[in-house]
DNA sequence: TAGATTGTTAATCGATTAACAATC
DNA sequence: TAGATTGTTAATCGATTAACAATC
């Protein structure tokens, strides 16, 4: 697959992703760079751009292909390449991941789910049963686990993702504070700073007020 | 307040908050745009011209006080300027996000909750009563909601934001898919499009793996 | 064919990094 | 004073935008 791409064209991807799969629905089955850039509100330019990274999947004169241009971007996403993965933590942020996001359709599924709370282990959340963090080791041993979905309180962090390690996942979506990245340079991290936005949002409100 | 700082600065504002918090917990007074940058995994010259940005916070020789600069950044932010807010769908997500956020800390105050589901509205989440969506007009009244925090299907999306727009409400800190922008472009928006991150991650993954 | 729109190169813009004089 | 480290200007790097020939 190709390389060196930088981080910037990725991460604007799934938005494209997002308004084809939106203009499929509508039933629309071409779009050429220029209403594809005033949806993603940016150039026309920046559109053909991003896209010839990966290759010419436009016709001069027509625009580009909806559905094509969707498989495109899966394909190179990789979203039909399924990782498993285990979520950490059942609380309200992990069950409401766990419960509305449609992971099949975006790269992973949960293999299972872990907590540390008596009260909730043998619940299940969409079929899936939440196990005690004790038993994870054994759980994974003959399981092909790549990813750790972290949604438990930033001081549990730690101890969990050194064992995690040890067992083999590199790969984080870490809803907590902790840097991954400190301890373990060769990790896989997205971090979800869900606070870091909200600061953000409030300088752009204290600004605008000026 | 300082205007025309890039957004790609005010981002990583909230980053050296959490660390020179982190620093202070330690019982560090003083610290050097070297360490700094260490730490935030960028270079010395960032961290001076980003601060820089506000004003010469520094002492040659010496470096940046911990909790001066702490404060500095907690005004530039306007943390300590609190706004009020409404959050909007009080499910696994919205629950998460009231329950565990200290959001005294970061500019706002949660002054509702609603929902539209029957039977969990008259529940609590941190003794803040959820209320039914149908009462919010009367609620706004005589209150100053400066933003709403969306954590709703998406479906539901445009209806519920039409109608916060119409009661004054220009701030919107949104979990839905839902194009807030292409509606309403004086809006003050900050996406959470989880999904997008998943994504970005299942491309790390994929490219590691070749 | 004429019009539309891509692919791609070149120009611009902005953000990051380097360098160093100022100074604590 | 000598060493450390800032503030700030200049250089570099990378990302975005403009332009236009190629071509459907």
């Amino acid at each position: 697959m190709n390389k060196n791409i930088s981080k910037s064209v990725i991460k604007r991807l799934p938005r494209y992703y997002r308004f084809l799969c939106e203009l499929e629905e509508q039933g629309c089955d071409r779009v050429s760079s220029g209403k594809l850039s005033e949806i993603m509100r940016t150039t026309a330019s920046q559109v053909r751009q991003d896209l010839n990274h990966f290759g010419g999947f436009g016709h001069q004169g027509y625009g580009y292909s909806v559905p094509r241009l969707k498989d495109e971007i899966i394909n190179i996403l990789g979203l039909n390449n399924t990782h498993d993965a285990v979520l950490i933590g059942a609380g309200h942020i992990g069950t409401g991941i766990a419960a509305h996001m449609k992971f099949e359709n975006m790269g992973f599924r949960i293999a299972g789910i872990f907590d540390s709370n008596d009260k909730i282990i043998g619940d299940t959340i969409n079929s899936i049963p939440i196990s005690d963090i004790k038993t994870i080791n054994d759980f994974t041993v003959g399981r092909d686990i790549k990813a750790a979905f972290l949604c438990i309180p930033k001081d549990a962090a730690p101890e969990v993702v050194k064992n995690l390690y040890n067992l083999g996942i590199r790969s984080f979506w870490n809803f907590t504070h902790y840097d991954i990245h400190a301890d373990y340079p060769d990790a896989i991290v997205e971090n979800v700073h869900l606070s870091d936005m909200l600061m953000t949002l409030c300088y752009s409100m204290n600004e605008q007020e000026d």
